[in-house]
DNA sequence: TTAGAGCGAAACTTTACATCA
DNA sequence: CTTGATGTAAAGTTTCGCTCT
């Protein structure tokens, strides 16, 4: 198996933060359900008040929120909290129990949504990487696809040639050797002489086009796989 | 201007596993 | 060694805020 990009934790994903404006907003219409108090934009500080209040505020609102049928408040985090979630991601995709409550109250979150997003955002990291190995072995396997069919064709054309058996000649004698002296080498599949036959070889258009068709096949394997031994 | 579809992300639930008393 | 409590991560799901048409 190929190796893969693995570096999850430095995985770029953006997080937007679409519609994100310290202007006040207007409610959205699409959720009567909410009552007054809680269709305020928990991310906006209210006019007037301070960053502490609105945070009080925030939460006073989902306790409020219990009694009765419990519909969730979704809070959107500031392009402040999300760059130093993420910053602190980096560093550690993991938090313990201290570095969460250090995070939350830096962030003036509660330390469950610390604990969520980094849960949210492990996941995304993961999704990502697995997109990623999706496409390269999608990509991987067009160009072995391609590859076999160029095999093929060379494969078809060789036959079509209706050479015979390969013809070593021997560098010593000059004379042309048995092909039963003709070994293939198990790591690369190129064609070599028995081991009493160190010299260099002379071999035939047939043999060459062999070798030349296996070490094509080394090749591209090369470009396509990270790493490769080399015979 | 409004409604609704679609998307991204926060929050939640379930399950599995590790640790500890 | 077994057992129950506790905590946490991963995976999956639900819900909501927002944008776009």
């Amino acid at each position: 198996m190929a190796v893969l990009p693995t570096c999850s934790s430095n995985l770029e994903l953006t997080i937007s933060v679409p519609g994100f404006s310290f202007s006040p907003s207007i409610p959205s219409s699409g959720h009567e359900r909410c009552s007054t108090v809680r269709d305020l934009d928990i991310n906006q500080v209210p006019s007037g008040g301070a960053e502490d209040e609105w945070i009080t505020a925030s939460m006073e609102v989902e306790e409020e929120s219990w009694n009765g049928a419990p519909p969730r408040k979704k809070l959107r985090l500031t392009k402040e909290q999300s760059r130093l979630l993420e910053e602190s991601f980096r560093q550690n995709n993991t938090l313990n129990p201290k570095q969460k409550e250090a995070l939350a109250l830096q962030l003036k979150l509660r330390p469950r949504q610390v604990e969520v997003w980094f849960q949210n955002r492990r996941a995304r990291s993961k999704l990502k990487q697995t997109e990623m190995e999706c496409e390269y072995l999608k990509r991987w396997f067009g160009s072995l696809t391609e590859q076999n069919r160029r095999l093929q064709r060379e494969v078809e054309e060789l036959r079509a040639m209706k050479v015979g058996p390969p013809t070593v000649i021997s560098p010593h004698s000059c004379e042309p050797l048995p092909a039963s002296t003709l070994t293939m080498c198990p790591r690369c599949e190129r064609v070599a002489t028995t081991a009493h036959d160190k010299g260099p070889t002379k071999v035939t258009a047939a043999t060459t086009t062999a070798t030349a068709l296996s070490s094509k096949v080394g090749t591209s394997a090369l470009q396509s796989r990270p790493s490769s031994a080399a015979c």
